[in-house]
DNA sequence: CGAAACGACTAAATCCTTTTAGTTTAGGAG
DNA sequence: CTCCTAAACTAAAAGGATTTAGTCGTTTCG
């Protein structure tokens, strides 16, 4: 059993008002004598007292806690987000609610909806669903929050996300500047605003290199690792022979589709040249030519976790930050 | 702005606890008329009225929410277990605070008290320290709570662990029977249960097969990356031809090791037989001879959660499960 | 007919803090 | 001696829910 503000006040035999302002050490216009100061300080510490938080934030109106929604933490990059900006939050005072939705949006609708109800401070989503198409309640419109990774069309609000059309533009050029003259496209699901700047970026990069581009190079379906197998397989399907270069859209699915040319096509991996987004410390023993784009973790943690707290703060201005990627051409 | 159980009851014209009894249906000994049910419920949807969960946690002394606490989700174990986990508690109405703790036994005791004062339902704790050397406070050994991963000596309670001694044995069991003669072992930090616990089964496995066992085959630092590469380095110093067989207690120790080799031997990647902990896709596009083994996380989910919830539920029985590995000879 | 039972509600207490608006005591100024 | 002020506290309200213990008519039963 722990012990109440309550409790602590009549041990000590002084009010409620005089503990909670010696705990909280807030002396505006209360001044506390040193004497009894201490006394309390002592059964505080005696009976390792510490304010519940239910009572603190019910009537401060703040929680001190922030909610992080992401697709999944399988998927390095979300992994990578939610443990840094956890320590960052933490070193500010927020504890932080992670939920992982499998990029389904009921499943994130539900979840928010949660979270709000448990009057969160603070909001952080990778969305589901960039094109804003279901209707937020007043309480989500009024609730500062940041998206991150994927943009959301409406509601109108800040976020932090990479910059994907560069991304792929700068892998497929020089996928092309290495004697790439056919580059096949496997991409995530075309709702997630990721998935479209990055097909932009390759569309475009092949453009300037004057490179053909027929339909049927380009392929899209969502970010699973099954995605990914299966394009492969549709790809390996209508295109027998190993083709000069292959462009994937996240880590994911380059492992979906490593799986299916290993068991299918292994002579695929000696003769392509692949380029995909995503970070994985193994790609560097892989054989093989890959190069690869990956985001800049700390810089999207720490301009999510600034903005999100101005916004705290009582600050209204909406921010949409770009941060470019990383490149690792091996 | 949201309105309160209060505010409704004042529109509808009729008591709070009206209200309160309708929203929750909780209708054990009051009954309310079809007419009022209906009336009000129709103010509820059209005000989207939800109940604060401060408030309502504070009356129910219940938060229907749950601690995770573990050393970092890059790591990929930790990662796939918080987000079944997530998943699952969330289907049964719990929502979850995770946070990583950096295997920083400071960081973890900070966070489980700052979880505490949030009152949360229950706590799962992957700790930092096997030992038990510090002094937990009465609340945190009222509060139900499993400990996974790795078992936690003190304060005696219910842990799901894998049979890591097991493990060690079979793989190193197989490194054997695949013909090694000498095995080395690159292990995590001597203070944590799993490494313990591997290390015993590496050398049963030797001493089964009557292999030699000296001492400086036995490396043990810690299980970070930075930990892996300098053993490998350690190793290679006083050993520079590639051993027969290398024994890793985790895939982030085996990717330094792996970095290690690739930058001073890359001989050994041809010539040694690999066997780890720890699970990871690509591991099948490497070359060379890997064996692993890895946790069940599914299985580990559901006993976590199972275990939990019959401690929320009252259940003071102490229960202690181990789960076997998976293994991938590959 | 009187008492008991029941249906349909409501008032007020409770959970634990924070904070506003006092209250009490002592000392100094006039 | 009275009035005022400062120092050091305290009482009570507020914050938003749940729940115990009623209240007040209307039926039902003996």
């Amino acid at each position: 059993m722990t012990l109440s503000l309550k409790e602590i006040a009549e041990i000590a035999g002084v009010s409620k008002t005089t503990v909670s302002m010696v705990v909280n050490g807030r002396g505006e216009h209360y001044r506390i004598s040193a004497e009894t100061r201490e006394h309390v300080m002592r059964l505080v510490e005696e009976y390792g007292y510490s304010p519940n938080a239910q009572a603190r934030s019910l009537r401060l109106r703040k929680t001190q806690t922030l909610g992080v929604v992401v697709p999944g933490l399988v998927n390095r990059f979300f992994a990578e987000f939610a443990e840094r900006f956890d320590g960052a939050a933490r070193a500010q005072g927020y504890q932080v609610f992670l939920t992982a939705t499998n990029d389904d949006l009921p499943t994130e609708i539900e979840v928010v909806k949660n979270l709000l109800s448990r009057n969160i401070d603070g909001l952080v989503v990778a969305s589901a669903d960039s094109a804003g198409r279901w209707t937020p309640s007043n309480k989500y419109l009024a609730i500062p929050r940041v998206y991150i990774d994927r943009l959301v069309a409406r509601p109108e609000a800040s976020w932090v996300v990479s910059d994907d059309y560069d991304g792929a533009y700068r892998l497929v050029d020089e996928l092309c500047r290495r004697g790439a003259r056919e580059v096949y496209y496997i991409g995530g699901g075309p709702r997630i605003s990721t998935s479209m700047d990055r097909r932009r970026g390759v569309q475009d990069a092949l453009q300037t290199h004057r490179l053909e581009q027929r339909p049927e190079q380009i392929l899209e379906r969502g970010y699973d690792f099954r995605d990914g197998y299966a394009m492969a397989q549709q790809l390996h399907d209508q295109h027998p022979t190993p083709p000069e270069a292959l462009f994937t859209g996240s880590m994911t699915l380059f492992e979906g589709v490593l799986q299916y040319l290993q068991e299918q096509a292994p002579l695929w991996l000696e003769h392509t040249r692949f380029a995909t987004f995503g970070k994985q410390p193994m790609l560097d023993y892989l054989p093989g030519s890959i190069i690869s784009a990956h985001q800049d973790v700390e810089k999207m943690v720490e301009a999510t976790l600034e903005l999100l707290l101005r916004q705290i703060s009582g600050d209204t201005e909406i921010q949409q930050i770009k941060i470019p990627l990383k490149f690792v051409f091996r």
